[in-house]
RNA sequence: GGGGAUGUAGCUCAAUUGGUUAGAGCACCGGCCUGUCACGCCGGAGGUUGCGGGUUCGAGCCCCGUCAUCCUCGCCA
């Protein structure tokens, strides 16, 4: 075959007059006849390539016209050239190579292709046959940007925490199943039959033993997988930075990452981060967020309303706090004008999806403000709720009336809408945060026990440790999590090292140390050997990649992701199998 | 498991209240064209309206079921 000396992206004026040997696919025809332009296209660009009968470069082809109006789209070819100048004022801005073009003198088609189920060069299509075309789909240009940034992610993550001390170190992927967390996948055991192994969640365990092991510093880009239901951000297997310190509390592992995070945002923000990030406590960003991954890039706070609401004649917000329920509201700038009746009926509705019975709105005006509620506030209470939002005229005031977690979930979702609809933000802006002092227990009203809210290795603040005995809920943990942008990019925790504290956990979460020690047992014994103080956390790299290249879906910055439902499209996994390697597994499909 | 949206030509979409032979752009095929780069011009081919049932004189449109994809609640230590 005819070896490429170049790429279809370096060729300029500098090389004019060479002889060169491009490959690539064929991007397009321009077919005058007399004259034929083809584009040809490879990772590292665009090149025209000009096939011209009598020219004294072409020659050696014998029939150059008939040569090029054989080839097709997404034909993969090889062409020996000659660099040209384009004629003047024939040059492409919009190219890289658009000064020059090749004059062929010799080409082979390396391979046919039948016209393509959709449009390399075309932006839109079906997702279901993107990714069912997925080898065509990643030969699309945008694409192969967004898989040339999550490289240079993963290769800036590989040297700075290698800069900064750690070693990578991989762990299993057979790995045993413990409770707690999300659900396994599970794989049979051929050799035990009967048993299964279990694929990580995360390498969690593992790296709490590498810890005792005297690793000191370790980081992986871990694969993960649990099966759970997938969404526009989660897929059931994904990757993360995985990492684990000794001899360091929460405020080692933050500083340590912040290291890590500034240069991202230097690299694919072109931004340089003031550091330390900003920290809010769990309990501020539910209260002012109304969720755990508060979006800063705008404000738009949610604000208790209990007093205001006291002070009105409106039956719904007193039986509410009678109740023990919660009264809170948020006032969006410019909403007043912005939404009619209609939009407002949609919004009742949006909130109702997250348990809300009912929105009260009120727009601000000029005198005083309306809605169909707006009567039952006087005009001294009206100006309390006003100034409480520091509204102005145009603005509407949202109110919540419910359980503390209804009003958080409505109205953080709806905060969320507002502010995209109303343009609040620049959608180019990062925002970056760490959220801290997480609950250390979280009640499961179903199984009538605590759950851990992290995993049940997770220290308390040591202010809260004598809360474990008396006042378990309120126990808050060495927790964080890294936030951007809304999106929960990371978490992670300091680990018990003392048997004393964990024993304690464990009985709160409802585990017998017979329990313990069968579930959890390696750990135990490795965190009696000699544990260092300890802990990590996990980037979650999809979503960096993914909010950098500015995609608001997981599935376009993985390679081969797969749809809601869990499948590949591609390779129609999962499917069937033989049944005699369920036989070898002794394994039965129950119908 | 629940809720919502979508499914019409290879692709992206249209098709009035249920009413003639289901259209357009792009792509594709053929012809013409020596400076295009979203080439242009002329012509052509291309449809199980996701699938199965039902209502109706008549269904792309209405009803029931089903499948797939997307969003979402639950779930995700």
């Amino acid at each position: 075959m005819l070896k490429r000396t170049c790429t279809c992206g370096e060729l300029t004026r500098d090389r004019l007059g060479d002889e060169v040997i491009l490959n690539g696919w064929v991007d397009g025809r321009r077919d005058h006849g007399g004259l034929i332009f083809i584009d040809l296209r490879d990772r590292y660009g665009l090149t025209q390539v000009v096939f011209e009968p009598g020219s004294p470069d072409a020659a050696d082809l014998a029939d150059p016209l008939a040569a090029a109006h054989s080839l097709r789209n997404e034909f993969v070819v090889a062409v020996k050239g000659v660099v040209n100048a384009r004629l003047p004022g024939k040059e492409n801005p919009k190219l890289k190579t658009g000064a020059i073009e090749v004059r062929a003198v010799e080409f082979e088609i390396l391979n046919a292709s039948p016209t393509p189920p959709f449009e390399i060069q075309g932006a839109e299509a079906n997702e279901e046959l993107r990714l069912k075309y997925r080898y065509l789909d990643l030969r699309r240009p945008a694409l192969q940007a967004v898989f040339e940034l999550r490289h240079r992610l993963t290769q800036l993550m590989r040297n700075t925490m290698s800069e900064l001390g750690f070693w990578e170190v991989e762990t299993p992927i057979l790995g045993r199943s413990t409770p707690e967390g999300a659900r396994d996948f599970l794989v049979p055991s051929r050799v035990k039959s009967g048993d299964f192994y279990a694929l990580p969640q995360s390498p969690q365990l593992y790296k709490q033993v590498l810890m005792v092991a005297g690793f000191d510093r370790y980081f992986q880009i871990a694969r993960c997988f649990r099966d759970e239901d997938l969404r526009a951000n989660r897929q059931p297997e994904f990757t993360q930075l995985d990492v684990e310190m000794s001899f360091v509390e929460h405020e080692d592992v933050m500083s340590t990452m912040e290291i890590l995070v500034a240069r991202l945002a230097k690299e694919f923000a072109g931004e340089t981060l003031a550091l330390p990030l900003p920290r809010i406590d769990y309990h501020d960003s539910m209260e002012r967020y109304g969720n755990d991954r508060p979006d800063l890039r705008f404000g738009m706070e949610i604000r208790d309303l209990a007093d205001v609401a006291a002070k009105t004649d409106f039956k719904v917000f007193q039986a509410a706090l009678a109740e023990g329920k919660r009264v809170r509201g948020l006032c969006a700038p410019g909403g007043g004008t912005r939404y009619s009746r209609k939009d407002l009926d949609g919004l009742t509705e949006f909130i109702a999806g997250f348990g809300a019975k009912g929105l009260v709105w009120l727009k601000v005006e000029a005198d005083a403000c309306t809605g169909p509620t707006a009567k039952f506030f006087s005009p001294e209470v009206q100006a309390e709720l006003r100034s409480k939002f520091d509204a102005n005229v145009g603005d509407l005031i949202l109110i919540v009336a419910d359980e503390s977690h209804v009003t958080s979930q409505s109205l953080s979702n709806l905060r969320l809408r507002l502010g995209l609809e109303l343009s609040l933000y620049d959608p180019k802006a990062f925002r970056y945060c760490w959220v801290v002092r997480f609950p250390l227990l979280a009640w499961d009203a179903e199984e009538k026990r605590f759950a851990a809210e992290h995993h049940p290795f997770t220290m308390p603040l040591p202010e809260d440790l004598h809360l474990l005995d008396t006042a378990p809920s309120k126990v808050r943990a060495q927790a964080y999590d890294l936030v951007v942008n809304g999106e929960e990019c990371g978490g992670g925790t300091i680990r018990i090292h003392d048997p004393a504290i964990q024993s304690k956990v464990f009985a709160l979460l409802g585990l017998t140390p017979e329990q313990a020690e069968e579930k959890f047992g390696f750990l135990l014994s490795a965190l009696k050997n000699g544990a260092p103080p300890h802990g990590g956390i996990a980037l979650g790299l999809d979503r960096l990649v993914m909010l950098y290249a500015g995609l608001t879906n997981i599935r376009d910055c993985i390679a081969f992701p797969k749809t809601a439902r869990g499948a590949d499209l591609m390779t129609g996994a999962p499917n069937t199998v033989d049944p005699k390697q369920l036989r070898e597994l002794r394994v039965r499909v129950v119908e």
